[in-house]
RNA sequence: GCCAGAGUAGCUCAGUGGUAGAGCAGAGGACUCAUAAGCCUUUGGUCGCCGGUUCAAUCCCGGCCUCUGGCACCA
């Protein structure tokens, strides 16, 4: 059994969630279900970011411990996860002991080979933003902007990661590896940003400006920050399970591959002797168009809200359609209306619907078998295996939109065959060619249903689990059996007609 | 400025060296099991601009224009 430990990045707890959070949950989410139904051992890791600045000032100023206030945020985003139907098996903070542990251990570790040194540095130092600015935050006249307040030169002492010299290395790597970052066109940026020389990476700050963090274990004086101990995650998670490092993909957004994950990452990895990850996988971005006009309308759309008005799957089935892994694409509530009514509601609930009012009314609620196998039904047949096998060879390539495109081709084909069909006419008819015509029919339309939910579980479980369900159909475990034209649903009793996906009401003119 | 990607039907996009495709929207039709859904037919494009290669280019080459994204670290 092969073993996949997929994650996403952590989300940092100075803010609320928005739908690019939601998406990267669900995008990890419909990759750990489909590698579970193919037969995968999956490990499916989130959590959440919580150290640093922004997070100790946050808590500075509500008046609460900084514990205290990213208990309080880790548990928002931590409650996203189930409302959208989220498979995760572990969660992680960063404040947690196994955590800290495993970072301390890491940097003892490159300490003591050598691979972290002091050194001291001089900038101007701005005391209002408690930060160290740099020459491009002067103004065009070489003066700094108001909101940084006072601003003087200081001198510090920083522990620095040495990063330069493994940059060759890092290169011939990624030379080597050409699909270790996921779209490929990422990695050729990455290759491009490792044409500039890197500079050596500064990984600690001095207590006196930061106090929530991870204390050096070499030096009491200072706090990790950021990197070591927001990447070291995906390791500290599993260290102490056996097998699942290093058989990692990271999910992320494009904004941290570079150089966060592309470049520190594999090199941190390296210095530690560590393996690298199987690869990464860069997501783009949701664009908001029109935000403007819902602004001044005093509506602006939360995405979020969605799911609570058509259902978490419905939402999965819009984002999983609509962008193309690695592309950006545009939110609108206009675009999620016309592919809620017209895949979700008219294509798909409505075959759903008649299929099972077909059975209730013309075969007793239960699904007959299949008596004959003309050509009307081995065209649909046909069309079944050539879209299974498309599907699956385009969800191990994370084209989840063509797989879905295919599948509601096949849901559509399935429309077109009752028409073909017209199971109505025939149960008017007394003849013994035109019953078994309607039993076969109605054989072929369920079981053409039934294979079209497990093309699609993974981006509708919940939905999934609801249509077998009144179909009267317990899937077996083993999901590549399920995708076998058969007659698995014969004699099965099936429920009462449903909506699956209403058709929200229309707003009044 | 440098690098990458993109400019194709009203909209969102697919696509191939040989007189352009899908979905949605629009129009018409037959039907009725169904969420006024589904099915069938159909309107609609000088495939960003200018050159070049070729018997032939939307697809190859060169130039140009426009759009999008990336360009870290700097303690």
């Amino acid at each position: 059994m092969k073993t996949f430990y997929i994650t996403t990045a952590i989300d940092y707890v100075n803010g609320s969630p928005h739908l690019g959070h939601a998406y990267e949950k669900v995008l990890t989410d419909v990759i750990a279900r489909f590698r579970r139904q193919m037969g995968d051992k999956v490990w499916f890791l989130t959590g959440v970011d919580e150290h640093g600045q922004k997070v100790q000032q946050s808590a500075k100023k509500r008046g609460i411990p900084p514990q205290e206030f990213t208990d309080e945020v880790s548990a928002e985003f931590r409650a996203l996860l189930p409302k959208l139907n989220i498979s995760n098996d572990d969660f992680i903070r960063t404040t947690e002991g196994r955590h800290k542990t495993v970072v301390r251990a890491v940097l003892q570790q490159l300490f003591d080979k050598g691979e972290i040194y002091k050194a001291e540095y001089k900038g101007f130092y701005s005391t209002r933003q408690e930060q160290f600015l740099q020459d491009k935050d002067r103004l065009p006249d070489g003066s700094w902007p108001e909101i940084f307040g006072e601003v003087t030169e200081i001198v510090e002492s920083n522990y620095f990661f040495k990063l330069r010299q493994y940059q060759e290395w890092l290169v011939e790597f990624l030379t080597k590896n050409e699909n270790f970052v996921f779209p490929q066109f990422r990695q050729k940026q990455v290759l491009e940003f490792l044409k500039e020389p890197l500079n050596d990476l500064c990984i600690s700050r001095p207590r006196e400006r930061l106090e929530w963090g991870i204390t050096l274990p070499f030096d009491e004086g200072y706090v990790t920050y950021v990197w070591f101990d927001a990447l070291l995650n995906y390791y500290s998670a599993v260290a102490d399970q056996p097998g699942l490092w290093p058989a990692a993909y990271h999910v992320i957004g494009k904004d941290i591959l570079v150089p966060p994950h592309a470049v520190y990452w594999p090199i941190m990895l390296h210095a530690a002797g560590l393996e690298l990850p199987r690869g990464i996988i860069a997501h783009g971005w949701w664009l908001q168009r029109g935000a403007k006009m819902s602004k001044s309308t005093g509506n602006a759309l939360n995405p979020l809200d969605l799911v609570a008005e058509f259902g978490a799957d419905a939402f999965r089935y819009f984002l999983i359609r609509e962008m193309n892994v690695g592309q950006d694409s545009d939110f609108t509530r206009e675009q999620f209306l016309v592919r809620y009514n017209s895949e979700l509601a008219n294509n798909f609930g409505n075959l759903v619907n008649r299929t099972l009012n077909m059975t209730n009314r013309f075969a007793g609620a239960t699904v007959p078998a299949a008596e004959l196998a003309e050509d009307a039904e081995k065209e649909l047949h046909a069309l079944w295996e050539k879209t299974r096998d498309e599907v699956i060879l385009l969800c191990e390539g994370f084209q989840f939109h063509t797989a879905l495109e295919k599948t509601f081709f096949f849901i559509t084909a399935t429309n077109a065959y009752i028409e073909k069909r017209a199971p109505w006419k025939l149960g008017k008819s007394a003849e013994a060619h035109d019953q078994a015509l309607l039993r076969t029919s109605l054989a072929t339309m369920a079981e053409a249903l039934r294979l079209g939910v497990a093309a699609i579980q993974h981006v509708m479980p919940s939905t999934a689990d609801k249509i077998n369900a009144v179909l009267g159909y317990a899937p077996g475990a083993i999901w590549r059996d399920e995708l076998t034209w058969g007659a698995k649903l014969t004699g099965a009793k099936v429920a009462e007609a449903l909506v699956l996906f209403p058709r929200p009401e229309k707003p009044k003119a």
